[in-house]
DNA sequence: GTGAAAGCGCTAACAT
DNA sequence: ATGTTAGCGCTTTCAC
């Protein structure tokens, strides 16, 4: 089992008494090497077992062919979706992908973007972390001229692409919604206001109520980790509020199934006592009885668009300029949200 | 935006006077240091902008940092745990990961071992696509004596180190608890038997029922791909069994969690008329109602295991010839199976 | 259409 | 404790 010893250019060459010069061009399939000559190199490429050395090459070349990608988390649907959406584009052009959690904390968010640096990745793919305040320690990449694309979880104020849906838009239609089957107390679950996914939607449910001549009201409004297990405690504080709500808008389906549970359990009926939307359409939506109203997310039309976007700005191809990509999405009405039977 | 001249180690070294070895040495933290040259070193790297040039250190060292993962999906609770511990893990020890999904197909996973072995990881860890059949994809690999790791999803034989739990066990236990439960005629729902994990809950199953003076019945031990949607299928099926019956031991949540949905939609009470229980311990089981009772996997830990032994094998630390590892797992006994309550 | 030769940036054996 | 030197495997300019 001992490792025999690499085969390299210069075997091939040597076998084929020709020059490493022409063997590293028939390997490219180098217009100016005949046709014959392509075919004896790669034939005896393969006999020998040789694998090219992509260190020596990228050495050379400057070039990594390496895509880093960034996720606060994979498991998710709508993450790992996005990323089997990366991988088969990534992969058709040619290129490798390295992924790395930051675990929802700027700190290891950090570490991975000096990882991505070091490993000279060619462009790297982004959603921002929980708590990720400033955006500098991407600068180093930046600088570089190594092409950043953001997407979903993107910074308020950047140079770069991002890729999202429309949260306001998505979120006003949710709440409006809402108010269309009857509510007129609507507590929103919001997240990090931080981040732009959770702000926009924030203001979405805010406009919705202000056109439907709802007076806002700051106690309605909580901020949350949107975990599943903070729907307890969230449900704790809906339960406090006089008078009651009748409704709720989640910024995630995490926590509005972990609130459904702790609702359904202090006896509240759903939706006739208090009506109830998520976001992402993740597959507990439909697990959760009654099944989850949300916002349709479509995680690997994101996750391809952003490979897409990026290679074509790598290969100098497509619409460069584009600064901001907004993708389709839309509200899916299930039975948590349906005070009025239709 | 221009990206400026790369830094290299030439340009520390001149500016502080001293040779390109010193400054190597010194940026890797080598004894022969002295500790004033060593703080020089650093901190010019740092005020010059320098970036190691990992193409280059490789191409010297031979070996990359680098470890490759081959998962099914990464969409899963169970998967991304397991990722999550080895990148921990993993980056403790300055490697980096290098993650495909094979998204539950050989030829994808064949591409995959393919892209891993060019990209030259330093190691490999596999858990295997639902339908591959023989390794020989990996051989290459394995010549070259990189060194692999399989887990949860394994080969039968191989000569690689093994991560495992004791599927065997946890599905007797599980079968056993049914029949504690009074049940008579269990279902069995399993995978593709070609692969451990499936072939081995089920011998815990049978052999289960025959410690138990059950007859086996063939009728009862259906094969499915054990997504969600494969759980109204299932039921089709369960349901014109006649007689019916009294339990199900599902090979993981998804389908159990399917197959009770529409199991309560044919009016099914659960577990009543009929109890369940699935495996792998994903959210979904606090979810579903009534709540899933289950096998808890301990995926995090798994991950942590399956880096750690891959490390110490790269580094010639440890037990290197175990080759085989059980983790230690267990049933989580909920609402959906018990039909005496305790 | 093919070859010669230099050099990408780093490391390590050897020398001092 | 530090310096000299050769070379990892590939690409590419220039030459023929």
């Amino acid at each position: 089992m001992e490792q025999e010893k690499e085969i390299t250019i210069y075997d091939i060459a040597k076998t084929l008494n020709i020059s490493p010069a022409t063997v590293s061009r028939g390997l490219k399939d180098h217009p100016a090497i005949s046709k014959k000559t392509k075919k004896k190199i790669n034939e005896t490429a393969t006999a020998l077992g040789y694998r090219s050395n992509t260190f020596a090459s990228n050495l050379r070349t400057k070039s990594t062919n390496t895509i880093g990608v960034i996720v606060p988390r994979l498991n998710s649907n709508f993450m790992s979706s996005a990323i089997a959406g990366m991988e088969k584009v990534a992969n058709a052009a040619g290129y490798n992908l390295i992924i790395s959690q930051s675990l929802e904390t700027v700190k290891k968010e950090i570490l991975s973007a000096n990882t991505m640096f070091h490993s000279r990745v060619d462009g790297l793919m982004v959603s921002l972390a929980y708590d990720t305040e400033d955006i500098s320690h991407f600068e180093v990449l930046i600088k570089k001229g190594i092409p950043l694309i953001f997407f979903d979880r993107v910074p308020q104020h950047n140079s770069c692409t991002n890729i999202v849906i429309d949260n306001y838009k998505v979120a006003y239609d949710a709440t409006k919604h809402l108010i269309d089957q009857g509510c007129k107390r609507i507590v929103h679950i919001a997240g990090n206001l931080k981040r732009n996914v959770y702000a926009d939607r924030l203001h979405g449910y805010e406009q919705a109520l202000a056109d439907n001549g709802i007076t806002k009201d700051a106690d309605l409004v909580l901020i949350s980790n949107l975990n599943i297990e903070a729907g307890p405690e969230a449900t704790q504080y809906i339960l406090n509020l006089d008078p009651q709500p009748d409704g709720i808008f989640a910024a995630n389906d995490a926590v509005a199934v972990g609130c459904m549970q702790a609702l359904k359990q202090a006896g509240k009926k759903i939706p006739e006592d208090i009506a109830i939307i998520g976001f992402n359409n993740d597959p507990l939506c439909k697990v959760i009885e009654p099944n989850l109203t949300t916002i349709d997310y479509p995680g690997r039309e994101m996750g391809d668009l952003a490979a897409t976007t990026l290679i074509n700005q790598l290969t100098g191809k497509g619409d460069i300029n584009v600064s901001r990509l907004v993708l389709r999405s839309e509200l899916i009405i299930r039975e948590s949200s349906q005070k009025i039977k239709s």
